[in-house]
DNA sequence: TAGATTGTTAATCGATTAACAATC
DNA sequence: TAGATTGTTAATCGATTAACAATC
């Protein structure tokens, strides 16, 4: 397989489907501060400081100003931001003030969750179909929302102008539902199953990966209880054991 | 607010809770090459390169080679990584060849659906106990698994050596139920409560949020949709709007 | 004014990627 | 052997944090 070129140093890439400003981190960073925003506001709050915000939001000061002057000058010298002003900026770069249709593939149990949940809604996003390929899911009633069948997805995401694609499918589905919608004009995916799905360029993909999640906690639970040799050593094995080279040995 | 003291240069942080050896990025990772040479090795394949698991695993190869290396030597020089081997490093050092009892704080939408997710018991995470604080929604079955009441949280824990919740509440409540997880003894908490929660040195917590990961997405549409400046400059506002010094000034 | 706080630059840190010597 | 491929080091990249001049 081809080694990768070196890339010529100083290069400066070309940033394909323009240049994204702000980093994904410090974008899920300004929906929190906007979600403590409301909260404070509601609370009374006016103004706030760089450091109360950093700790409404559990992270750092210098933080909170780096992701902020992403938005250009938000606050005032010595006194901070004003609460509704900052909202209102947040809310238009991250697009909190519009409606999001958003489709959602795979009717099963995280499918049929993500339609009910309320979190979604409150924050503009609303589910504007639910599909299935199981004809036993179709007709179902899932958070006032009917399960349609697979075939109806293009029409749907056609007809109701949907932008957001959610696959909540077993892994195997994953790739073919993702070029689907992808077909149909989808332009952002959050994909929950526990496969990697290729999509052309300009096209935006969030994997979220629940088992994942949980393996990484029990790995720390793993390292917790392991007695840690303090050297940070591993020891040596005899390497891998008596190599076949692949005399292609019956899957188990 | 004091301004936090610089660090001393080249001081090497103690390490709270002994030295994590691998990144989270890293073992996230690991999972997912454990996922895939399983799919290789029912296919077939007895030695893979990290050119190939790479690719089926959608990474750069010298990630691949990186990420192993933690596990210490795995492959075999001109030859590749047997497969059974390297499931098998892999298992022992993430936890995957153990059962890790879960509990599941929260029957709403969300609760429920984790308790169905046969994902997550395919990997070794067993629902060992659901609970909520609605009576109403206590004695319901939520695959094969009877909600019991939030009282029953503490001894439901102990009784069943649960080492790791997963807080599937309203973020009003999340603090809370984090506080009580782990003076029950849970050592690791996946949070999907909209809502940051503190916990002690030593336990571990994920945090995933759902309407931030579909925000992320939207900002992307928003960016693609508005005309960028070239430039790359904010248009300069003329600052916040006549900042109100907190008179508090009723909710609007 | 004196005190407070932003916006930004520089320093630090960590993670990813390229390169290559070792060697099967 | 010649070709292939690892394990690891060095280079690069990007993100976080500290520091501070500007100034309200």
């Amino acid at each position: 397989m081809a080694r990768r070129a070196p890339r010529p140093a100083g290069a400066t890439l070309p940033a394909p489907g323009g240049p994204r400003r702000i980093p994904d981190a410090a974008v899920a960073r300004l929906g929190t501060y906007h979600r403590v925003l409301t909260d404070a506001l509601a609370a009374g709050s006016c103004t706030v400081s760089s450091e109360q915000l950093a700790g409404l939001a559990g992270v750092n000061a210098s933080q909170v100003r780096k992701d902020l002057s992403y938005l250009g000058p938000t606050g005032t010298l010595g006194v901070g931001y004003d609460v509704e002003h900052l909202l209102g900026r947040i809310g238009v770069e991250l697009g909190l003030t519009r409606h999001w249709p958003v489709v959602i593939v795979g009717a099963g149990n995280l499918g049929r969750a993500l339609a009910n949940y309320r979190g979604l809604a409150a924050r503009g996003f609303v589910v504007a179909g639910l599909v299935d390929a199981d004809p036993t899911k179709v007709g179902r009633t899932v958070g006032g929302l009917a399960v349609e069948p697979l075939e109806a997805l293009e029409g749907l995401i056609a007809e109701r102008r949907v932008r957001i694609g959610v696959i909540a499918t077993p892994a195997s589905a994953a790739q073919e539902v993702a070029d689907r919608l992808v077909a149909a004009g989808v332009r952002a995916i959050l994909n929950f199953a526990p496969a990697p799905v290729g999509v052309p360029p300009g096209v935006s993909v969030r994997k979220v990966d629940l088992a994942l999640e949980l393996q990484v906690l029990s790995y720390h639970q793993v390292r917790a209880t392991t007695r840690t040799r303090g050297d940070g050593t591993h020891p040596r094995r005899a390497a891998a054991p008596a190599l076949r080279p692949d005399p292609r040995g019956a899957g188990r």
